[in-house]
RNA sequence: GGCAGUGUAGCUCAGCUGGUUAGAGCGUGGCACUCAUAAUGCCAAGGUCGGUGGUUCGAGCCCACUCACUGCUACCA
C-alpha cells in the first residue's frame, strides 16, 4: 500500500495566450508533485484548460470559427507552456473532453437527487456591456430614469430561468469543515472565507440559457451548466468520477488544489458544498497562492507589461525561472520580479554558488583523482558537520513542504550549498594537494557526497540541471530518490566519473541592455 | 463603513510560548585566496524593530490608541 498524492492546479480559461502568472502556478504545483514523487509517493498531477462559456463562444464567432476550433488552438498553447517549463503533468484535462461531460452530468444528477437543485428565476440588473449582474446597491438611478451599473454602463432588469443550487443549506457544514483542520491555506485566505461564509450564503445560480457552449443540463437541453460546476468538476473527472472505484479513483480525495488566491472562494465554498451534496469526499486542502507582479505592478494588457512565459524561458531558461520564482517568492504571498532580480538571483545562487561549487570541486577530482570518486579517509569534525547538515535536508524539506513552503525548502538546501563553499575554502584542497594528498581526497569526497545529496534534493525545482549534476557524480538513475539522500547510499570511492561540465552559465547583460 | 492582515538593516524577508551584544540572503566598502563559471572565503559599515502611551524585573514579540499599506465584503473568471 503505497502513499498516494493527488495534486491539481486551476484549469486555465483560454480566452487569450498564457502569461507568466499561469506558468507560476503550474511550476509551483509541479515542484510539489515532483517532490512527492521523490519522496516515494504515488503521485497524480492534474492540470488543464477550462474551455466552455460565453466568452469563448463569442470570441470564436468573431473569428468565424467554431468554439472547439478556437479552444483547440489556445489549449495547445497552454500545453506547450507545460513543456517549456518542464511540467510533469500526469494528465492535461480539457473540459471539452468526453469523460468530463459525463462526470459533470453525473455530479449534477446526484445533487439533484439530493434535492439541492431547483428551477427558478434569476433576476437582477444586468449590464450587457460588462456582461455582469449588479447588486441594486451598486447601481445608480439617473435623473432621466435610466440606471447605471458599477462601471458606469447602462443596466437593465433581466429575468432568466435558471437552476439554483441550495448553497444556503451548507453554511454550517462548511464552517465545520473549516474548523476541523487546515482545509484552506494560507491562514489569511482561510480568515477571508470564514468571514464570508459566516455572513450567510445565498443559493447559487448554476445554469444559463443565454448561450449553449457548455455542458447540457441532464433532462433540460435549454440549459448549460454555468462555470463552476463545469470547471471545478474537472478535479474528480481526473480521478475517474463517477467511477471512483476505477483505476484512478484511489487518488480521490485530492490532497491539495493549488489555485490563485482570487478563486479561493469558489474552491473553498462552492466546491466542497457541491461534493457534500453529491456524497463525494471533499478535498483535503485548497491552497491559494499569491500573484506575480512585474516591477511591483500587476500585469495587464492595458498597461502593456504582460510578460510572455515563452520569451522568458528563451531568455533565462526553465530551471532558472523555476528556481527564481520559487526561491524568491514565499509561496502563498504576492511577489514582484524584474529582469535584474532574475539575473542577480540566478547568477548568485545557481551559477556562482551551486554551479561553481560543482565545477571547482569536480574539476579537482578530474585532474587529481584520476577522474574517479576520491578516497574517503577518516572524517574530521568539519567533514562530519557538513555531511550531517546535508543528510538532515530530507527531514527539513519535508517539514517545510508540509506547508508547501517551497521557498523554505530551497532556503534549507542553499544553506548547505553555502556551508559547502565555506567548507571548501576552509579546507583548501588545492593546498592539501601538495602537503597531504590523502586528506585532499577526503575533502573532495565529502564535497562530492554533499553535492550528491544536493542533486537529489533539487530535482523537483530544477529538473533539467539536477539530473545532470547527478550524472556528473555517476549516480544511478534508480538511486536518486530522497530515500537515497543518506550515508548508506554514499558515493563509492573508485567509481569513474565523467568530465565535469558547467551546470548554469552566468547570465551576462550585454552592454546597452537595460535590466 | 465592517472584518482580517501587514509595517524589523539600501532591497527581500527570518525572528519559537516576552529574557544576555536583533539575524540571513542580496547590495555596499575593505582584505585574502587562486581549485573554480572574474567564481569563492574572511572582515566591516548599516536598524531608536511605523509612531505614542502602557503592563512587566525585562517587549521586536503582550495591551490601548495612532499613522501607512494590503486583502475580503457573492455569482467576469
Amino acid at each position: 500500500m503505497s502513499k498516494r498524492f493527488y495534486i491539481t492546479t486551476a484549469i486555465d480559461y483560454p480566452n487569450g495566450s498564457p502569461h507568466i502568472g499561469h506558468a507560476y502556478e503550474k511550476m509551483c504545483a509541479d515542484a510539489i508533485a515532483r517532490f512527492k514523487r521523490l519522496d516515494g509517493f504515488d503521485v497524480f498531477f492534474l492540470s488543464g484548460t477550462d474551455e466552455h462559456g460565453q466568452k469563448v463562444q463569442r470570441n470564436a464567432e468573431k473569428q468565424g470559427i467554431t468554439p472547439k476550433e478556437f479552444v483547440d488552438g489556445l489549449s495547445a498553447q497552454f500545453r506547450a507552456m507545460g513543456e517549456a517549463f518542464d511540467l510533469s503533468y500526469d494528465r492535461f484535462i480539457r473540459t471539452t473532453d468526453e469523460d468530463h461531460t459525463h462526470a459533470c452530468q453525473a455530479l449534477w444528477k446526484r445533487m439533484e437527487e439530493k434535492g439541492d437543485i431547483y428551477l427558478s428565476k434569476y433576476a437582477g440588473w444586468y449590464s450587457v456591456r460588462d456582461e455582469a449582474f449588479y447588486d441594486e446597491a451598486e447601481t445608480t438611478l439617473q435623473p432621466d430614469g435610466t440606471r447605471l451599473g458599477g462601471q458606469g454602463t447602462p443596466v437593465e432588469w433581466v429575468e432568466e430561468e435558471t437552476y439554483f443550487f441550495r448553497l444556503s443549506a451548507y453554511q454550517d457544514k462548511l464552517l465545520a469543515l473549516y474548523d476541523s483542520g487546515n482545509f484552506i491555506a494560507p491562514q489569511t485566505r482561510r480568515n477571508e472565507v470564514v468571514s464570508f461564509v459566516k455572513g450567510g450564503l445565498q443559493d447559487l445560480s448554476i445554469s444559463r440559457t443565454t448561450f449553449d457552449w457548455g455542458i447540457p443540463v441532464p433532462g433540460n437541453d435549454k440549459h448549460v451548466m454555468y462555470v463552476w460546476i463545469d470547471a471545478l468538476t474537472n478535479y474528480i473527472t481526473g480521478a475517474g468520477y463517477p467511477d471512483l472505484d476505477g483505476p484512478r479513483g484511489k487518488y480521490w480525495p485530492a490532497d491539495v488544489h493549488i489555485i490563485g488566491k482570487d478563486i479561493t472562494r469558489f474552491h473553498a465554498v462552492y466546491w466542497p458544498a457541491f461534493l457534500m451534496s453529491a456524497g463525494v469526499a471533499v478535498p483535503k486542502q485548497v491552497f491559494g497562492h499569491g500573484f506575480v507582479l512585474f516591477k511591483g505592478e500587476k500585469m495587464s494588457k492595458s498597461l502593456g507589461n504582460v510578460q510572455d512565459p515563452f520569451e522568458l524561458v528563451k531568455r533565462f531558461g526553465a530551471d532558472q525561472l523555476r528556481y527564481f520564482f520559487m526561491r524568491e517568492i514565499p509561496f502563498g504571498q504576492d511577489g514582484s520580479f524584474t529582469e535584474e532580480a532574475i539575473i542577480n538571483r540566478v547568477n548568485a545562487d545557481l551559477a556562482n554558488d551551486l554551479g561553481n561549487l560543482a565545477q571547482r570541486s569536480l574539476s579537482m577530482v578530474n585532474k587529481n583523482c584520476d577522474a574517479k570518486v576520491p578516497a574517503k579517509g577518516a572524517l574530521s569534525d568539519e567533514d562530519r558537520a557538513l555531511l550531517d547538515a546535508a543528510y538532515a535536508l530530507p527531514a527539513e524539506a519535508r517539514t517545510a513542504m508540509g506547508d508547501y513552503a517551497l521557498h523554505g525548502v530551497l532556503n534549507a538546501i542553499w544553506k548547505v550549498v553555502g556551508d559547502t563553499n565555506r567548507y571548501f575554502a576552509a579546507q583548501a584542497p588545492w593546498a592539501l594537494r601538495k602537503t597531504d594528498p590523502q586528506r585532499m581526497e577526503s575533502v573532495l569526497w565529502v564535497t562530492a557526497e554533499v553535492l550528491r545529496v544536493i542533486g537529489i534534493m533539487t530535482q523537483p525545482f530544477i529538473p533539467g540541471a539536477a539530473p545532470k549534476l547527478l550524472d556528473l557524480l555517476a549516480v544511478a538513475e534508480e538511486k536518486r530518490l530522497m530515500a537515497h539522500a543518506e550515508s548508506s547510499h554514499a558515493l563509492v570511492p573508485g567509481v569513474e566519473l565523467p568530465a565535469p561540465q558547467g551546470l548554469f552559465p552566468r547570465i551576462v547583460v550585454e552592454a546597452g541592455e537595460g535590466a
